[in-house]
RNA sequence: UCCUCAGUAGCUCAGUAGGUAGAGCACCUGACUGUUAAUCAGGUUGUCGCUGGUUCGAUCCCAGCCUGAGGAGCCA
């Protein structure tokens, strides 16, 4: 009986293997000289080269192709090659699966330079390349240190609706459920006749249900999937993507922001600790293609680790970039406007050179829930921007007085009808309480250096695209 | 949704200032027991995104459409 292993676990403890025989299972990622082959198993990055027997049959070496699944039985040895300290002496090799090589050409299987582009419309195969393998292990990290780390500060996990019939955002179009077919004589307007005997929706946050948790359990976070209609097209949006929503009571916004840096910062430090092989390939090849001379991703990391993020409040932001933007030739912003994408990244990447905090939002550009401040004009909302993607982290003190809430909702105009729970948990024992919205993937967008976050994401939702 | 750009071999791309196309790699055949996307020799490969128009003739010019990318807005 002979133990299978990792690669991981080998090359984590070279030293304990030699000349041990083992059990390993894997992809072909390339052969050489007909006898060097490079697998991967996914755990790593890193291949494990195998040496095949020399007396191999030719029919048994030819099926041998790149992507072909193999299990193979044999010795850990040291090598005699420089690019890799141990190797696998093959005594026993069994073909899963070979790929035959016109299907290897048509596919990003092909040990070739390959566009991102090209990636996403083999969305199926993405997860057998290096780089899109590296980004999901770092998205998976990312995820689990969430969970980690909330779990650590007694947070605890509530899992919001997915099907609501609110809009939390009052504005965001959403995706209507229905049971009611095309070759129906209803129509999605007699939704009470339809399964719910309501208008029905995939959830665009569960912020609202995870504040009336918040109201007797204190802290509690959401992380799962939300979907926006828009039709956006840009390298940002997805019409489904990953939130995590903390809600804690007795927060105020200055709490919250507290928390919100922490957390990132907590992210990074576990990403940086747990995933810097994968953070290595992905700085080797960005740089690479991108044709930088300098390291810059991982280098990003530690620096926004460094120093706090810089705070500052929305009049005071508009005073900034009114003052400079003769120098930088954007337009200038008037109180009360929200800030463009170019004024963001100018605070965050020139003025102030660091992820930056913009805080009490004129009340008129944010949505109802949040809480106004005495001077009746702004509400204490936050926004996280980060260099190169914007808008990461967007939170605030909620309201909780029930007149206040009330005559927002009157303001904005949204109906009342669906939100009469919402606004009940202010009539029970309602406390200040505040939280945040993290977008997941815009954050391994930062982490990875990706451009598109379509790259972060296993299958991604767009506007057209629900290919896989 | 708006603006800009792109679509040529399996991949990355060049090209034709209108006369149906080429490079590198991949692939195929052969050689090779220490390679690192191995090397060497030989070989194959295309509705030039789709539809229509102008023209003796369109991959190239014009129009429409489709697809993708970058940017903007919406936001996370």
């Amino acid at each position: 009986m002979v133990n299978k292993y990792y690669i991981k676990e080998l090359l984590k403890n070279e030293k304990l293997f030699l000349n041990k025989k083992i059990l390993i299972e894997g992809w072909v990622r390339s052969i050489r000289y007909s006898i060097f082959v490079s697998l991967n198993d996914g755990s790593t990055v890193k291949n494990l080269q195998i040496i095949l027997q020399k007396n191999l049959d030719k029919s048994i070496l030819k099926k041998i192709t790149i992507g072909t699944s193999i299990k193979v039985v044999g010795f850990i040895e040291k090598s005699l090659g420089r690019e890799q300290s141990i190797e696998l002496k093959s005594i026993y090799l069994y073909i899963h699966k070979s790929v035959d090589t016109t299907y290897i050409q048509k596919s990003i299987l092909q040990p070739k330079k390959h566009t991102l582009e090209k990636l996403r419309k083999q969305a199926h195969l993405r997860f057998q390349t290096n780089i899109f393998s590296c980004i999901m292990r770092i998205r998976h990290y990312t995820s689990f240190c969430i969970h980690k780390y909330f779990n650590k500060k007694n947070f605890f996990y509530i899992h919001t609706p997915i099907i609501t019939t609110s809009n939390c955002e009052g504005n965001s179009k959403m995706f209507h459920i229905t049971t009611i077919d095309n070759n129906s004589t209803l129509s999605y307007k007699d939704y009470y006749k339809d399964f719910f005997k309501k208008k029905t929706y995939l959830s665009v946050s569960g912020q609202l249900e995870a504040e009336s948790a918040a109201i007797g359990l204190g802290k509690v976070y959401t992380f799962g999937p939300v979907f926006r209609a828009e039709n956006s097209n840009t390298s940002k949006h997805l019409a489904e993507f990953w939130m995590v929503e903390p809600e804690i009571a007795f927060y105020d916004l200055n709490d919250n922001i507290n928390l919100a840096e922490d957390c990132i910062k907590n992210i990074i430090k576990y990403v940086l600790y747990n995933c810097l092989d994968d953070l290595y390939f992905l700085e080797k090849n960005l740089k690479k293609w991108n044709n930088k001379k300098q390291d810059f991703l991982i280098n990003r990391l530690k620096f926004v680790l460094k120093k706090p993020f810089q705070r500052i409040n929305y009049t005071e932001a508009i005073k900034i970039i009114n003052k400079e933007y003769k120098k930088i030739k954007y337009n200038p912003i008037v109180w009360g406007m929200d800030f463009q994408s170019e004024h963001e990244q100018f605070l965050v990447n020139k003025y102030f050179n660091i992820p930056i905090v913009i805080y009490n939002y004129p009340s008129c550009i944010k949505p109802f829930y949040m809480k106004i401040n005495e001077d009746g004009l702004t509400v204490k909302a936050m926004d996280i921007i980060f260099p190169y993607i914007g808008e990461i982290i967007g939170g605030s003190q909620r309201e909780e007085r029930y007149e206040f809430l009330i005559n927002r909702i009157k303001k904005t105009k949204i109906s009342k009808k669906n939100l009469w729970w919402y606004i009940e948990t202010r009539l029970f024992g309602s406390v200040p309480h505040s939280g945040f919205g993290l977008g997941l993937d815009r954050l391994i967008q930062f982490i990875t250096g990706m451009k598109n976050i379509r790259d972060v994401i296993p299958f991604p939702r767009t506007p057209n695209n629900a290919e896989f």
